[in-house]
DNA sequence: TTCCTATACTTAACTTGTTAACGAAAACAC
DNA sequence: GTGTTTTCGTTAACAAGTTAAGTATAGGAA
């Protein structure tokens, strides 16, 4: 008799946990692939994000790769020691940062995307193509609710 | 002229962003919640599966509750300090734990539950209850994919 | 100009995520 | 039964998540 007096949907149920799950079943395959190039899951994020574009401010880059501020201001010391990205001050805005992507990030890229993208051909092969195309769309679609 | 010669997908259509969006997007809304109970997510998580059963083996919560066992390790002790959970010695095999909601813990859930089941019919208005019930169709099969 | 507010990070403090190694107890050989 | 292998949980070490506060610069109102 563990049931109080308003019934919670069961865990099961709950959006934020099934997102959960499906987000670590994916990322069980994909960890295993960035260690062996040495990184970690943030730092393909934001090595990524910062390839699609020439230079990016630290406030969009943090936005686009879905890091906290304060996670980025850490992440970007350990980036440039390993030559991965380079930064320089905002002529402009004294107050930003300018950040790009290293040869040797690009060089990163070049090399991990090709296993990365042999995993996602593994996650379409076994969960059927249209299913990650329309789970991808309703995502997309749920990552516009508003904040409040 | 950033593009490597093996394109990555761009960071727009991997799956495991946009798994990690759609949740901070929903999350966004749950938190303040939470946080007007005094928890937090991972807290929430463990309260709430373990109110499920009666009682619990410690590595069966970390895996119904998506917990490190690392991180289960360090959170009993707060739990446990905040009256909302107790733990106790299985006799049967001295290295289980045997952990059990208290009644603190189901308190909390009752008086937090009406405002997160309110959040929840947001999410559902705003979305549409159909999508909702499709994306948790497909989420759930997608976290069965096998981890190799 | 001067002052007020907003923006772009940074720092700090604490919690959780992640991996690896460790200790103790159970299960399974043989 | 002794020895080996699993399983359960803990500890350790470091990175990232989260919130709040702080610093410097920019923008705008007066």
């Amino acid at each position: 008799m563990t049931a109080p007096t308003q019934t919670p949907g069961d865990t099961q149920k709950s959006l934020p946990m099934a997102l959960l799950r499906a987000r670590e079943a994916v990322m069980a395959r994909f960890r295993p692939v960035l260690a062996r190039h040495g990184i970690n899951e943030q730092q393909w994020r934001v090595i990524r994000v910062l390839a699609e574009m020439d230079t990016m401010d630290a406030t969009e880059l943090a936005t686009r790769a879905n890091i906290l501020a304060p996670s980025l201001t850490r992440m970007i010391k350990a980036l440039v020691e390993q030559g991965l990205i380079a930064v320089a001050k905002n002529p402009a805005d004294a107050r930003r940062l300018t950040l790009t992507i290293a040869p040797r990030g690009l060089a990163l890229i070049a090399s991990a995307t090709p296993e990365s993208l042999q995993v996602a051909a593994d996650i379409d092969a076994w969960f059927g193509a249209d299913n990650t195309a329309q789970l991808r769309h309703l995502l997309d679609r749920l990552s516009q609710f508003p904040p409040d």
